[in-house]
RNA sequence: GGCGAGUUGGCGGAGUGGUGACGCAGCGGAUUGCAAAUCCGUGUACAGGAGUUCGAUUCUCCUACUCGCCUCCA
């Protein structure tokens, strides 16, 4: 809260909780959406390294009611689809919940302990509305209830802003239920197009802040330690949410240390559909771009600051988990990880600086322990170095018919048909490597078997 | 307009008030039939200006540039 590096102090040690904004289910997640769920993954490893694997608990909500998914769902039935529009919603937001596991799975991100969804926890929602109404901290209106941000002193604290700025920006919307332009919905009134639920002010759905504060106040409590997101949400989403925490809830602190992300760039711009340079997560993986790299490359950059997604970062970065997974096979992890590795992740989860430790251990098991605190080198996630769809007796024929062409060769002098065959086996992404203790042949980044056919 | 983040060698990036990490690429050498792989060696980088200091890339201020948020967005 102090928008500062502070100390970390969990008020329990015995359960550390940790709150992440997780992703509106309209659409599969992008490249963008995975940075937040990596750097939280860390910070979860870390903090189970530290306090016990049994010590911490990690929410990550869905948020399945918003117009987007509801747009989704009606442009569906538009198209011919059958079943009602709840439906409708219902298998969208189960199809693109089952997308985010297979995606963020894929990037090494181990499930958090609870994934709420908004539509669980509606009746919480009413509840903490009610109780702010009852406070003087929000107004019913035309169906709609808002916040009374003036009730608040300390908005925009978080954010680092004061009301009267804000009113400068003149950027609000005013509507006429407002009595204050920079005043937000809790409530607002749903037609017969839209998914609703009855409540005191009518048949309606929440605004999209209470949800976070409605879910972490039923699964952590009214004062938790890290929350965390993009920095986008920094203001007005957690803001926002302080507030009908705190005035919910006064005797609470709500989180008591953020966690915020900086946005991510492709290729130095940022990431948008008008610039053509919009993906997810799938379509890297589809391209063969293995999670641990997209992994790796984010791990790259520290959390709080800006990071721009290059093809050249994810070639260094495949290059070097192929070197560092060759360095720890078939070894037995150390008891722990590096010292200088964990004192790096304990500075504000430095994950830059603990890449950068790892580089400099020389202990193939301390190495792969030590990379499993950034989810790094696990035994899982490692199939895509390992070449595993080559058939090893293929080329193993193969160089043993190139040793016996260079063996001929070193007599006859004439190397033309050694070479001709390396040539062929450099282009089908063979790496080949010979000496004079014999031919090695090693199936490289792109390698394709198709290629070998006929040699 | 308001608020914030950033600017380290060809690229990525760590870190520090005082002998300039590390990775990749490059270059030189060893090795090799040639390569690859490996090994050895190699680079007077800290946006600009002013200030504090015995001394600043590291602290303070100013300037420039880049980026983000203020509206759905991680």
């Amino acid at each position: 809260m102090t928008r500062k590096v502070e100390d970390f102090a969990p008020i329990d040690p015995k359960d550390v909780q940790i709150y992440l904004c997780g992703p509106t289910v309209y659409d599969r997640a992008h490249l963008g959406n995975a940075r937040p769920v990596v750097v939280f993954d860390v910070l979860n490893r870390l903090l189970r390294h530290v306090y016990g694997a049994d010590h911490v608990t990690y929410v990550r909500n869905f948020t399945d009611v918003d117009d987007k998914i509801n747009a989704t769902a009606l442009a569906r039935r538009e198209a011919g689809a059958s079943g009602t529009l709840e439906e409708l919603i219902a298998a969208r937001t189960e199809e693109t919940i089952a997308w985010y596991h297979a995606d963020m799975d894929a990037l090494g991100a181990a499930r958090p302990d609870h994934e709420p969804r908004a539509t669980a926890y509606i009746g919480a929602m009413i509840k903490m509305i009610a109780g702010l109404i009852a406070a003087g901290h929000a107004y019913a209106k035309d169906g709609h209830v808002l916040f009374r941000v003036r009730s608040y002193s300390e908005y925009g604290r978080l954010s680092g802003r004061s009301v009267d700025d804000m009113i400068a920006g003149a950027r609000v919307e005013v509507a006429p239920y407002k009595e204050d332009p920079m005043d937000f919905v809790l409530w607002k009134p749903s037609d017969g197009e839209l998914p609703g639920w009855d409540s005191p002010w009518g048949r309606g759905r929440p605004g999209w802040h209470i949800e976070c504060s409605a879910m972490s106040y039923e699964l952590l409590g009214d004062s938790f330690d890290i929350h965390g997101g993009g920095i986008d949400l920094q203001f007005p989403h957690h803001e926002n949410e302080v507030a009908q925490s705190c005035c919910a809830h006064p005797t609470g602190e709500f989180a008591r240390y953020w966690v915020h992300n900086e946005m991510l760039q492709v290729e130095g711009k940022k990431m948008s559909k008008s610039l053509g340079n919009f993906f997810t997560v799938r379509d890297l993986l589809d391209q063969g771009v293995p999670g641990e790299v997209i992994r790796f490359v984010f791990l790259q950059t520290h959390y709080s600051k800006p990071m721009d997604w290059t093809a050249e970062k994810a070639r260094q970065a495949e290059a070097t988990l192929r070197k560092w997974r060759a360095l720890v096979a078939g070894i037995e992890p150390a008891p722990s990880a590096a010292p200088s590795v964990i004192a790096a992740l304990v500075d504000d989860v430095n994950t830059a600086g603990a890449i950068a430790a790892l580089h400099a251990l020389t202990d193939p098991a301390e190495l792969k322990a030590s990379a499993a605190l950034l989810g790094l080198l696990e035994d899982g996630m490692g199939n895509w170095a390992k070449g595993d769809d080559v058939d090893p007796s293929a080329l193993s024929a193969l160089s043993a018919r190139l040793a016996a062409l260079r063996a001929t060769a070193m007599e006859t002098k004439d190397f033309a048909p050694v070479d001709a065959m390396k040539q062929a086996l450099l282009a089908a992404g063979v790496e080949v490597r010979m000496s004079k203790a014999g031919v090695e042949l090693l199936a490289g980044p792109g390698f394709d078997a198709t290629k070998l056919e006929g040699l």
